[in-house]
DNA sequence: GACCCTCCCCTTAGGGGAGGGTC
DNA sequence: GACCCTCCCCTTAGGGGAGGGTC
């Protein structure tokens, strides 16, 4: 006769707590081979190990308890393949899930070194940028006319169509503004749209708008009340070194850090407008 | 002034639920700008909106509300960004472990598709089988002389070989007996050694082993007890065809269905044995 | 009438006890 | 004495109520 086990023993030989052998009876996954009605002893078959193996082996490719059920539950191979198949699809579409989210932490350090750079370096240069992807979104409200609660709720009307279009979350962090041409040439500091940049290509929508590769003069500044004057002074660089603003202005929140204890956003901004030389015209 | 939103509002503005803001309320993640102590009702500024979109975007990088709090509890820039490291090397991690899943499904649906594919095709046959790996424990003790109790003991001591060398478990399903070529020879069918097939690297110990690459003598049987009878009829055809043993019989289980009422393994075996032509000598 | 409040129970896969019987 | 039993509470990030006040 082959001996039953005590479920301390079954647990040891298996590599297993009693816990979990409890725990796998309780929903019906594994019951033991028999148990004494008084005492409540749980006793195993040493041959039960193989349920106890395809339950690990399951678990380890990821499926829950619930879905390892099912698979026993079912009793038919055609069924339990295509379980399995989905399964798979689930774990192509978590793998996705998990390389977005590296790539946003790898932006998110990439930001914080830039913050870090900008900071002990020269607040004010000259670069060549690569072209940049936005989704932008117009409220009709200028923002320079009014204060942060303002800047906040068109922020969520922002949001809202983030969310709307599918544009992953991971994005809504790197926002930004923007000041056309025609507005800077005739004066006039006025912007009604804000963004996010997007550094995927899995939507081509009508929100979607290319910043061009070029060079930029830009200056970096710390507050949002700041933003024009340091602009002011952005421009009269600009025109002092011989350039001309060529294309829109953009004001980019490189990283914000709320996380102080008054709630307004602690942003590092870079202001951005394209020029040429002079000479070139 | 600005006016304070009532949970229902900040929730709507923010895309979140209700529930979560007073969640988040409760693990001091984000207050209420004002609650009246007398009615309990919570009051918002709309600019809380920035730590709350800080919220959604770090938890879009898979961070735990206790990791974001952490965050905003350090309000040091340095530390924050060693967190933010931490968390890519853990998400790395994680997206090894998905991939390791992803492969064992894979392996898993492929041994499917061949107990299918065998079932309904010719149950013996001549293969090219490639190079493997495997992992492999000798008990001392001989299989075919023990019934399927010893059987599954035996298997517990290789499960705890597998443990303990950090062999993944999703290796343990795959598992397999040898007779040496040796013994073979003598007309010795006896199989002390089992073992897991492997197709990792990681892993150069003194258990791993290499199963050559060539040609080889197959055939299938669905019964623990009826190996020994088949493998004898697979030898008999060998040499009727004119091929000779040319190393070590091994038995793989492809697939196993513990899923039936009765406890005992429902095994797939396929038993290869090398052979070369006749001729060759 | 729509909104908000505070309980309270629910979900995964067990871990970690307390207090009391069993081999 | 070591092992086993049954409660019971705990963990994530909220969802979904019931029953009762509030804008």
């Amino acid at each position: 006769m082959v001996e039953k086990l005590r479920i301390g023993q079954m647990a040891a030989l298996n590599f297993v707590s009693v816990q979990t052998l409890r725990h796998y009876e309780q929903i019906g996954l594994l019951r033991p081979e028999y148990v004494n009605e008084e005492t409540g002893y749980r006793y195993y078959d040493i041959r039960q190990s193989a349920k106890l193996d395809m339950i690990q082996y399951l678990k380890s490719m990821g499926m829950s308890l619930e879905q390892i059920k099912e698979q026993f539950d079912k009793q038919d191979i055609q069924v339990i393949k295509e379980l399995l198949m989905e399964h798979r699809e689930s774990l192509e579409h978590q793998i996705k899930e998990f390389q977005l989210m590296h790539q946003a932490v790898n932006r998110c350090i990439h930001n914080f070194d830039r913050y870090t750079r900008a900071s002990t370096n020269l607040r004010k240069n000259l670069q060549q940028l690569p072209e940049r992807k936005i989704f932008c979104h117009d409220s009709g409200i200028d923002i320079y006319q009014h204060n942060l609660a303002t800047y906040e709720s068109i922020l969520r009307e922002l949001k809202k169509q983030v969310i709307l279009k599918h544009v992953p979350m991971v994005y809504f962090c790197n926002v930004g503004s923007i000041v056309r041409y025609a507005d800077l040439m005739a004066d006039r500091f006025v912007s009604t749209e804000i963004f996010v940049f997007i550094d995927d290509n899995h939507l081509t929508e009508e929100h979607l708008e290319i910043i061009p590769a070029g060079l930029y003069y830009c200056a970096y500044c710390e507050r949002f009340d700041s933003e024009i004057a340091c602009a002011r002074q952005l421009f009269h660089d600009i025109e002092k070194n011989g350039y001309i603003i060529a294309g829109d202005y953009i004001c980019e929140v490189v990283t914000e850090f709320p996380i102080f204890p008054h709630h307004e956003r602690n942003m590092f901004i870079k202001l951005q407008v394209p020029v040429k030389k002079q000479e070139e015209l």
